[in-house]
DNA sequence: ACGTAGGCTGAACAATCGTTTAACATGCTA
DNA sequence: TAGCATGTTAAACGATTGTTCAGCCTACGT
């Protein structure tokens, strides 16, 4: 069955190789920006072996898609596991930083559930309406819990406290170049996630030090006070 | 100079029409998917105008940035004309609504930023760099003005303020799928505004009423307590 | 031992891409 | 009116794309 002409030093099967590199470059560059050659050479097999595997190019980039949605799911099934259900609360970090650390920094699956949820794919479709349905499930937990309020619009503030979130996966490179600190990082977390715990926990007027004590009154003197020390 | 075989009605120049039909397609299906044949019939001319007009085909993508960026500028410039400098300020609007309520419906230049922005160029970087700095000044000018607290790490708040801001642009489609509204339409704003403007205000344990009112303190019993009704 | 199924290759195919070229029509200028 | 710059087209070119095909090599069943 091993006959392969090239050196690959791992016991996966060729199909399995194709599958990943595949993984890889469409995280990196997207489907389209990438050819059946560049995946084959990546994997170091022919083209036609490519095809020969999943029928076209589109039926790889379909499994490609199937594996990383149970590679997350397994992934939020273990971690829903572990660390109970209050994944989303904010309080005990967010979806983003949860996926950051419970991956290798070089892992491809970031960018390519990036690329999946901005693409006008069902698959994405799926995708956000999968996350939508865990951040409602959690406000609500939070919610009968008495630690954060429903809101007028539970629906519209689960899709703002999602969509926040996820904000921090899509700008990722962005927001390292402006803040010269990957906010996905063990480092970046540091900086990011103490604010996000503040706005959340007492709004923007509170001071960071708040976070466990009662949120003072906003002063009815609308500004022109002088700057809070 | 007018000898056009098409039937075109308008008084823009064939250069004017290429550019704000490939501005439409850009926007609509990315730079990569839309061929200069594409661009050519929807502007009603042949392919070879095209390439004659702006060179090459990525001439035509950095003349479209370029197009964009200014209008953008413009508008920008006319908003913080208008209404004062707090543009960011999320007790007046933000910035993704601003943007929405001052282009017609069908513009195509909300979903072009969206790919310039999540584009890995130096034009992408460069907005967002331009955004993040406007950020930073408006969260410092809320602070002097006792309306917000610059938090422990300002730039860190400024940059988490503006990625939810833009996440609501980023994930419009999205949203629009979950929530049944689009959340930058006139309907949409009026139930993506309270909930913003309540956390914003008080955090997530604020009820909706209390925006100008205190924040009540979070009880001190973690959970397991009866749903509260 | 032998045949056969399947992993695999390399070359080739048709289609489509961005771009080039030659030619034509038009408007301005001298 | 002649001439020239400019706007425009149609056809064609080379490169690249996804895909097909014929055939080789190896492992396995009988």
């Amino acid at each position: 069955m091993l006959y392969m002409c090239s050196t690959r030093d791992d016991d996966r099967t060729a199909r399995a190789v194709i599958r990943d590199e595949a993984l890889r470059l469409f995280a990196e560059r997207g489907p389209d920006a990438v050819t059946v050659r560049q995946i084959a050479t990546a994997a170091g097999v022919s083209p036609g072996l490519v095809v020969h595997h999943f029928g076209s190019k589109d039926g790889l980039r379909t499994e490609v898609d199937q594996h990383v949605l149970a590679v997350f799911e397994a992934m939020l099934g273990q971690l829903t596991g572990e660390g109970g259900a209050d994944l989303l609360d904010p309080q005990t970090g967010s979806l983003s930083e949860a996926l950051a650390q419970h991956l290798p920094p070089d892992s491809p699956l970031p960018g390519y559930l990036r690329r999946l949820l901005l693409s006008d794919t069902d698959a994405g479709r799926l995708l956000f309406r999968r996350l939508y349905e865990l951040s409602r499930a959690a406000l609500a937990q939070l919610a009968d819990a008495g630690l954060a309020a429903p809101g007028r619009d539970p629906d519209a503030r689960a899709a703002f406290l999602l969509a926040n979130d996820l904000a921090l996966f899509l700008l990722r490179d962005r927001l390292t170049d402006v803040l010269g600190t990957d906010p996905l990082s063990a480092e970046g977390i540091t900086r990011w996630a103490p604010e996000m715990l503040s706005i959340y926990a007492g709004g923007l007027t509170a001071s960071p030090d708040d976070t466990n004590t009662p949120v003072p009154p906003i002063p009815d003197t609308p500004r022109g006070d002088p700057p809070t020390a």
